[in-house]
DNA sequence: GGTGTCTCCGTTTTT
DNA sequence: CGGAGACACC
């Protein structure tokens, strides 16, 4: 018998050992999902004599799927399974991507298997292209993507308009030149995936879904092209974690499954995470509230927190956190969640000039890094030849690539295609020859990134004697080590690998540059409630809890803004803090705290802002006052002094990256960068 | 091509 | 409330 099912509660056990053919689990928040699926592979591979190549565990993101391999390697007692037998395990979007390289027909849909994938940077500059071609009329083009969206979904973002412009035309003239340059972007790998796997014969015998929650209807029909009458399907989600229908998830997705598939429940209903105390505020944001069991004790209450605004609140986290540090709480066990990226500015400007560690989670992409940005799109170009926006880039661009005009670089495409080969410049060639080049050497060529620097001859091109030169060429050797380290394992040729390292770079984007939370650096965890989900913390902190926020203004009927709140309240294992502000910054915000702490019985919570009613209202009012002004006072005078030719003297409000960010009286806000900015520091 | 008025939108973010 | 951008008019 495979024995870790021993250590499992019942309700875990059942649902690992369940043969039942479509089988639904609900997993309550904190009730070990992630653990189940690990040992349901397990157990399937070792018990049921399953092999790793018949089953396809989907998740939607990278971490999630690493986070899922790494617990199946570690967990194997038997140490026989290896990284390389896990071949369908990953997300929807790389599950489709090697189905489509591999075993699919895409040549039926006009694609060739050298494809490539558009990312949402590549796609900007095809809009452009498009344009100027098909000389389209389009309006708020830079709202493009959001109106073809709508659009889709038969609505029109700016309602009707006084004068209509092509967006219709637009939509087709953008899919057919998506073949025509051989790319297909995120949307495109799911649904060409899913018309291709329905007339094909890979059907794998398990079908395992993560986060089921998530799925939206395209992803449906892809599960749905992967199964036959023999296929299991074993889905794991959380329908009270449903926070993302603006991506096309909904709660009744889960019933058109069910309903579809005549699908077995089960649930997973005991919370190992948090205490009574928070488990008991949770169910009163959930359908059946019963369902969700707790195995700790009662803990400590939930403090509700009025502050003046969020600077002040800022402060008063700087003194609880260093009280919390003295009492031997670590930094990475305290969280700070609030509803928009914006609001996280305030707490970085004060942690860091308190000298509290902290990461915030914030997007961020190769596109942000023009020396990769340039060096995939050489790679773009080179590996599929039919994409020429791609190689456009590589010659346009003025810092990196050649700093040709848009006329020229068209005129050279056109020379090339006439097979005119005069002139033609030296990356050009590399790029036309790359295949033959890697048909020339061994798969097993070591120091690859090296070989592949010097037949571009990067050196040329990120230039000697910029002061970025050594920089830009670490940037560039580590990412390709780091790219063909990915594809390291597998028995290819070194064209494939390559290909395969590219799409890598639009599907695993951020997870290579490691901008991401790393959840051991011991710091202070800042993030929005909707990048929480799927963590945990012992502190957690909400900010800016003020009607008008959460939920905010534009959805205060909408159920998915309590869900996202529950989603917050329930990464907390030991202590919750929520506060709001009685002076709230932005437009849509009441000075009044977030309807949902209504919600929560009475007991659970002890408030401050109670305390604070019991003062004379005009007393109160100027102590905030003074204290506003203190810390007003503090905030300017721990923030550096800078004159400016022009603007006179500012305020250093932030330092990010490679920027200063300087306030100017009458001026506003001005960036500059700082290795070369006409600033003087003053003290 | 420049300038003034009026309308609409705003958030979350993965691949 | 503030910014972006379309539209109207010169």
């Amino acid at each position: 018998m495979y024995k870790a099912v021993e250590f499992l509660n019942s309700y875990q056990r059942e649902a690992v050992i369940n043969n039942e053919k479509v089988l639904l689990l609900n997993s309550c928040v904190g009730s070990g999902k992630t653990t189940v699926l690990v040992h349901k592979v397990l157990y399937l591979y070792h018990e049921k004599k399953i092999p790793l190549k018949d089953m396809v565990v989907l998740t939607f993101t990278n971490k999630a799927a690493q986070e899922i391999k790494a617990r199946i390697l570690e967990s194997d007692a038997v140490g026989e399974i290896k990284e390389e037998d896990l071949l369908f395990f990953g997300t929807f979007h790389s599950v489709a991507r090697q189905l489509l390289s591999t075993c699919l027909p895409v040549e039926d849909l006009g694609y060739t298997k050298e494809f490539t994938i558009l990312d949402q940077n590549d796609a900007e500059s095809l809009f452009d292209r498009i344009i100027n071609k098909y000389r389209l009329n389009i309006k708020y083009r830079k709202k493009l993507e959001k109106r073809m969206e709508e659009y889709k979904n038969g609505v029109s973002l700016y309602g009707v308009m006084k004068y209509e412009d092509e967006i219709e035309k637009f939509i087709e003239c953008f899919s057919e030149e998506k073949k025509l340059l051989n790319v297909m972007d995120f949307g495109d790998l799911i649904k060409n995936a899913s018309i291709l796997l329905k007339n094909a014969d890979f059907k794998p015998s398990w079908i395992i879904i993560d986060e089921f929650q998530d799925t939206d209807m395209d992803q449906l029909e892809m599960i749905d092209g992967l199964m036959d009458k023999n296929t299991h399907v074993f889905a794991v989600g959380d329908p009270n974690q449903v926070i993302y229908t603006w991506r096309g998830s909904s709660q009744s997705l889960f019933n058109t499954f069910k309903e579809r598939y005549n699908a077995k429940e089960m649930t997973l209903p005991i919370n190992y995470r948090s205490t009574a105390t928070i488990l008991e505020a949770a169910r009163a944001f959930i359908n059946m509230p019963h369902s969700l069991e707790g195995v700790r004790g009662k803990g400590a209450s939930i403090i509700v927190k009025r502050h003046y605004n969020s600077f002040n609140e800022a402060m008063y986290l700087v003194d609880t956190i260093k009280k919390l540090i003295a009492d031997g709480i670590k930094y990475k066990d305290i969280a700070v969640f609030y509803r928009m990226q914006k609001q996280s500015q305030v707490f970085e400007d004060v942690f860091k000039n308190h000298g509290i560690p902290y990461e915030v989670s914030l997007r961020k992409n190769i596109k942000d890094i023009p020396v990769l940005n340039w060096f995939i799109k050489l790679l773009k170009a080179s590996v599929n030849s039919r994409d020429v926006d791609s190689l456009y880039y590589v010659l346009k661009d003025e810092k990196y690539g050649l700093g040709l005009t848009a006329k020229k670089a068209s005129a050279l495409y056109e020379s090339i295609k006439k097979e005119e080969f005069n002139d033609i410049p030296e990356i050009v060639l590399k790029i036309m020859e790359f295949k033959t080049w890697c048909e020339n050497n061994k798969p097993e060529t070591t120091d690859l990134e090296c070989h592949l620097y010097e037949y571009f001859d990067i050196d040329n091109y990120i230039s000697p004697t910029s002061i970025y030169y050594d920089e830009d060429k670490i940037l560039i050797l580590n990412f390709l080590k780091e790219l063909i380290d990915v594809s390291f394992h597998e028995n290819t040729t070194i064209f494939e690998r390559i290909r395969k390292a590219v799409d890598y770079s639009s599907l695993y984007g951020k997870s290579i540059i490691k901008e991401s939370i790393d959840k051991d650096n011991d710091s202070i965890k800042l993030m929005t409630l909707h990048a929480s989900k799927g963590l945990e913390f012992k502190y957690v902190f909400i900010t800016g809890a003020n009607y008008g926020i959460m939920p905010l203004g534009t959805r205060l009927m909408d159920e998915e803004e309590k869900r996202l709140f529950f989603v917050g309240i329930t990464r907390a294992m030991d202590y919750l803090e929520i506060s709001y502000h009685a002076n709230p910054e932005d437009y849509r915000a009441l000075p009044i705290v977030s309807p949902y702490l209504k919600m929560i019985p009475e007991q659970l919570i002890e408030s401050q802002e109670l305390k604070g009613r019991a003062h004379a209202l005009s007393g109160l009012r100027k102590e905030i006052k003074s204290n506003m002004d203190k810390n007003s006072a503090e905030y300017i005078k721990m923030q550096k002094k800078a004159l400016h030719p022009k603007y006179g003297t500012g305020y250093i409000i932030s330092e990010e990256g490679e920027n200063f960010v300087v306030e100017f009286d009458g001026y506003g806000k001005k960036t500059f960068s700082k290795s070369f900015c006409p600033l003087k520091f003053l003290d």
